[in-house]
RNA sequence: GCACCCAUAGCUCAGCUGGAUAGAGUGCUGCCCUCCGAAGGCAGAGGUCAUAGGUUCGAAUCCUAUUGGGUGCGCCA
């Protein structure tokens, strides 16, 4: 959902997006060129954009401004090219602007410009990047929403990382953000635990758990068992199901959630909401939500055709009530009451989008596991009518992780109780690779988790490839302490950066110079993972740098005896230090500073 | 049958919401340690972007159809 900003909101809080810089130059030059009446007046500039070239021998900033205008101003593209190449270069920042292949004009910038740049990134800190793109607006990012009947799995890692590290980069581009679990409390499986957690109730008063078939049969329900007869003794074993069930579902349903908390603490992951579905019951929520529907004329008594080639067995035509959400985008439309009079699931779902909508959220993301994806249009529908278009819902579909061991794939079984637990992930690969490794898929890709490469320390292991570029200037700063050289963040920035002049050293400043862009585009998109990969390309042209290093004795960091152009180098290690640590903020990861 | 997602180098994957000669890693081939860290470095080979059309200055990207894979499709959440 792209939106568009004032410009004077934009210069004032995204000081250093040069990307961003540029396009205001040329979209200047180009009002006026108009002025001038060298082009039409009037014309939309929507199209034009400022983008780094493929290939860096093309310069530092590419503009497709003349191509894009050729038609609408009847021009060819040449013309516009050369008058806004002369109208360029009369700008200090311009020292070249070169026409090339079809119409691009390929912008060469003044180094200053990169030296403003690394002191602008050092002053900025890891704030380097942030924007001002959400405008202060409120999302609610839902995400994980596990069903509380047991710990979580490793399937629900990804979920849970990805709408953390979401999370994180919304806020970083100006959203105000809400994190909010969506505790499924409502339905029959809350019950199968109760009834599971009364067998190991039994059995911790001494008589044999019968685990039948449908009941969850997982050893993390025995303390639960030894909880409940801590409180209740043996008072409940002679009682029939209709005297415990509640009491135990409330039980066992908050030990379990207290179990999942703890378990998205270890993640590093903390949700500013828990919502109940439990809680909508009896509120006359549900009813309300419904009756909305109802008032614009979406819910209706009907007959829902059979789904074609695949009809179940036991169907019948059954009137149902329906909501009528191919109105709203969907194939067909969905029932929202069971044959029984009880609502499906679907009911309390809408009445909690509702709520969302209610508590007055300018957009709402829903994160999902792929298997949900059924769901898609039919909830896009449902917050489309309830809020009459007017708050945009994303929803992201996370494929799943597959998991390996020693290269064979690691089977799980939930019948046989033998499931990876998010505890046991992160107790072998730690936090940090976790979540980095589960973002470096995009998240509608499946994901392939090998726990003895995520803790190899090799280059093909990008995690560790971007924590070792960190720890190498970490390194280079502590010599350079050890060698007398003051590297305050303070004194890198009164040291004289005009005199890094090598190209390997102007594209290191390149680099960190599409940060900023990189972030609006991931955040733009909802895509987090492009931060992951951003951080391996930055992390390689590091190391690209510090190699030359080794042939070239002129390009390291540490020049002895030189301390003004040591500092003026360290400056530049030290900014792509900066935006490691601020990327790898926003996926979660705490930057190392040494190797061991 | 319908909907959604996916298809890019031998393998695992990026690819900027339409840009220039499609990029990384890995694997393969050949070089390189007296070296701020060789847990590496440099170079090379490797592509019908699943297929066929269309849209336009321009398509891996957008549209249509086809093929192949995944997920889902009333009384489970």
């Amino acid at each position: 959902m792209p939106l568009a900003l004032p410009k004077a909101s934009r210069q004032e809080c995204d000081q250093m997006n040069l990307f961003s810089d540029i396009r205001e130059l040329v979209i200047a030059a180009l009002d006026d060129l108009a002025a001038q009446g060298t082009l039409p007046a009037g014309l939309d500039l929507a199209a034009v954009a400022v983008e780094p070239p493929r290939d860096a021998a093309h310069g530092d900033m590419a503009t497709n401004a003349a191509m894009v205008l050729a038609k609408p101003s009847g021009l060819q593209p040449r013309i516009i090219a050369d008058a806004l190449a002369a109208r360029l270069m009369q700008d200090p920042r311009i020292a070249g602007a070169d026409v090339a292949g079809p119409g691009f004009l390929n912008l060469r910038l003044d180094p200053a410009v990169w030296h403003n740049l690394l002191r602008a990134t050092l002053t900025q800190g890891v704030d380097y990047g942030r924007s001002s793109l959400g405008q202060g607006l409120r999302v609610n990012v839902e995400f994980v929403s596990a069903n509380p009947t047991g710990p979580m799995h490793v399937g629900h890692v990804r979920g849970a990382v990805f709408g953390d590290a979401l999370a994180r980069l919304l806020a970083f581009t100006g959203w105000d953000v809400t994190r909010e679990y969506y505790i499924n409390d409502g339905g029959a499986q809350v019950d199968v635990l109760a009834r599971s957690a009364f067998e190991r109730y039994r059995e911790a008063n001494g008589l044999e758990p019968e685990i039948r078939e449908g009941l969850y049969p997982g050893d993390y329900l025995i303390p639960v068992g030894e909880a409940l007869k801590d409180k209740y003794g043996a008072t409940l074993l002679d009682q029939p199901e209709s005297v415990w069930l509640t009491e135990v579902r409330d039980f066992a349903t908050e030990l379990m959630m207290a179990e999942i908390r703890n378990d998205l603490r270890v993640l590093g992951v903390e949700m500013d909401v828990y919502s109940s579905e439990k809680a909508l019951y009896g509120t006359g929520k549900i009813e309300a939500a419904i009756d909305r529907l109802r008032a614009q004329g979406l819910i209706y008594e009907g007959i829902l055709e059979p789904p074609k080639g695949k009809t179940p067995e036991d169907w019948e035509p059954r009137e149902q009530t329906l909501f009528r959400s191919t109105a709203h985008g969907d194939d067909v439309d969905r029932p929202v009451k069971k044959s029984d009079g009880g609502w499906t699931y679907f009911a309390p779902d809408i009445a909690y989008h509702y709520d969302k909508v209610e508590r007055g959220f300018d957009a709402l993301i829903d994160i999902f596991g792929a298997d949900h994806g059924g769901y898609v249009k039919r909830m896009k529908a449902a917050v489309s009518a309830l809020s009459n278009g007017r708050v945009p819902l994303d929803i992201k579909l996370i494929q799943l992780v597959k998991l390996y061991k020693n290269g064979e794939p690691f089977k799980m079984s939930k019948r046989a109780g033998t499931f990876v637990t998010l505890r046991d992930v992160v107790e072998q690969a730690g936090a940090d690779v976790t979540r980095f490794v589960m973002l470096t898929r995009k998240n509608d890709a499946a994901l392939d988790f090998d726990f003895d490469k995520v803790l190899e320390q090799s280059k093909d292991n990008p995690v560790f490839y971007v924590q070792y570029a960190n720890a190498r200037i970490n390194s280079v700063l502590r010599k350079a302490r050890d060698a007398g050289i003051d590297v305050s963040d303070q004194s890198l920035l009164a040291a004289d950066i005009s005199i890094l002049t090598h190209e390997a050293e102007l594209a290191m400043a390149r680099k960190i110079a599409e940060w900023p862009r990189l972030v609006e585009i991931a955040s733009r998109n909802n895509e987090p993972h492009r931060v992951a990969f951003y951080l391996y390309e930055l992390a390689s042209d590091f190391h690209g740098l510090w190699n030359r290093g080794n042939d070239d004795s002129s390009l390291r960091f540490i020049q002895d005896g030189d301390i003004a152009t040591s500092q003026a180098k360290i400056a530049l290690a030290r900014s792509v230090s900066v935006v490691i640590c601020a990327g790898l903020g926003i996926l979660g990861v705490t930057p190392v500073e040494e190797m061991r």
